[in-house]
DNA sequence: TCAATAGTTTAGAATGGTTTTAAATTCTGA
DNA sequence: TCAGAATTTAAAACCATTCTAAACTATTGA
């Protein structure tokens, strides 16, 4: 009944990385908060901002690990960044296009049909749904 | 009955864009074979070895010019690479991760339900699937 | 036909998120 | 406590893409 990973320790542990400083930090900043799309620069500068200072190559190599391990997902959308999600379900998202934020679609209210098999001898790995949002229909001319 | 550009020099007026050597050449490498999602420095490529030299400069001004006169669609799927797709028609895509294909999907075989609408004064450009194919299903351990 | 003008092309430099490097530091188990 | 392995880091490298500004070209209306 409690989160999968109460503590950060918790999570390296599980993960078999060593509960460095740096890593404790990351997860902490971005596991303590609900579910989060979050940009490796926008990380850092909240490690930063927290008084956690780590290297920029520290938090990419740390987002990198986190995906490996199945605690984070990397999302691409736009060229040029790469999001990580930390909700790990099965999910899709809206992409706002005024602001380039990712929200959740809930998993179950969405669904894909007919996908055919891929030609011989591949097995999907998994769907990716974008819905790209514009902030409104522009009124008037 | 025939294709909607049966040639380069109707495509670019119909866009209003000026038919110079090099937007000719670009058209023609992207048009007349069929479907095609295609990287910039991959058309580049193409036009040198055509014989039509082209900067790299212009065919990224020249791709992104067709997107804008809605010729062709940009997909980013993975970090740092733009493919550029001939087909504008709705459809969505197989993403084959092992060399990084794209390949379409008929528009009518696949379909996305109960897509929510997005919060307060948002309204949907497009909605995106990509399925991702890994090569194969590892046998044995 | 021929400027004048607006649009286009280009080489090369700049950009910027990401990755690499290699040296210093820290963690772990014995 | 110590050796070996893993980790961190500043700095440089990477590389697709964008920008710059100067040269070139297409268009058009005299
Ligand atoms: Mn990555
Ligand atoms: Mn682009
Ligand atoms: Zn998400
Ligand atoms: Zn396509």
């Amino acid at each position: 009944m409690t989160r999968p990973f109460a503590n950060a320790l918790e999570l390296l542990r599980a993960a078999r990385l060593r509960p460095t400083r740096q890593r404790l930090a990351l997860a902490r900043l971005l596991f303590e908060k609900g579910d989060r799309h979050v940009a490796a620069e926008e990380l850092h500068g909240e490690a930063l901002a927290a008084q956690m200072p780590v290297s920029l190559a520290t938090v990419y190599n740390t987002l990198h690990q986190f995906v490996g391990a199945g605690l984070l997902r990397e999302i691409v959308i736009n060229p040029g960044r790469s999001y990580f999600d930390t909700n790990v379900s099965d999910h899709h998202h809206f992409f706002y296009e005024d602001d380039s934020q990712l929200r959740d679609i809930p998993g179950d209210s969405i669904a894909v049909s007919n996908v055919p098999s891929p030609p011989e001898g591949g097995s999907i790995r998994r769907v990716d749904v974008v819905v790209r949002v514009e902030k409104a229909a522009h009124k008037g001319r």
